[in-house]
DNA sequence: AAAGAGTCCAACCGCGACCAG
DNA sequence: CCTGGTCGCGGTTGGACTCTT
């Protein structure tokens, strides 16, 4: 069911779409500079770049941005990429939050471009070896971690749910609410499984 | 050298959540 | 409460670039 588009839903017609130029993106800074960054749809006005909010914020938080990282995504950074998703699920945001400089766009297209493949190997060489070991249950803390996982899935948990009740099962703080190096809560999660993921 | 296939990533879209009036 | 405006998130697309044949 189509919603009726709202002011802020980009749809002048004669608004500019595409790529950003330098001086768009000049003009972006210096605006975001005066006013800050939020009011997007003021920002977007101000800068008069015929853009409309919701590109200014995209524009802004994956690329303009003070402090970000671009490429060059290290093993830790992969490493914990794929423990959090496991985790967490598609919640980028959340994954972002995780990784400081580095945004959720800027993960969701790295996963689905380099991680998603990995796993997908990873899930076949598994099958092959399970394949030979039938009748050798292993325990591990990685089977806890997906047991919360999927024991939230079938009660029908919400990602923020799921976040939060993973988060009672590992005895950690709330770390969604206290900034981006929370490393305490993330070294709880880690050491809850050292060698999963290893093949990464 | 050229064409087709594959990959990557910036940007857009749709929708739910939130909030002020 | 209700409504409209705005924000933020995750999914998807399109085009530029690279690789392969």
């Amino acid at each position: 069911m189509p919603m009726a588009p709202s002011s802020s839903q980009c749809t002048k017609k004669e608004a500019n779409r595409g790529a950003w130029t330098v001086e768009e993106d000049q003009k972006l800074a210096q605006i975001i500079e005066i006013h800050g960054a939020r009011r997007w749809t003021l920002v977007a006005a101000k800068a008069g770049l015929n853009r409309c909010g919701k590109s200014c914020r995209l524009r802004w938080l994956n690329y303009l941005r003070p402090n970000i990282k671009r490429g060059n995504i290290s093993a830790q950074e992969e490493d914990l990429i794929l423990r959090l998703h496991k985790l967490l699920g598609n919640r980028w945001a959340l994954i972002a939050g995780r990784l400081p400089g580095r945004t959720d766009n800027e993960i969701k297209n790295y996963w689905n471009s380099h991680l998603s493949k990995k796993i997908n190997q990873k899930e076949k060489q598994d099958q092959a070896t399970l394949a030979t070991q039938v009748s050798k249950p292993q325990k591990s803390n990685m089977v806890g971690e997906i047991n919360v996982v999927e024991e939230a899935s079938e009660r029908g948990t919400s990602g923020e749910e799921l976040h939060e009740y993973s988060k009672a099962s590992i005895g950690g703080e709330d770390c969604s609410r206290d900034g981006p190096l929370n490393l305490e809560w993330m070294s709880k999660f880690l050491e809850t499984d050292e060698d999963w993921f290893s093949f990464a």
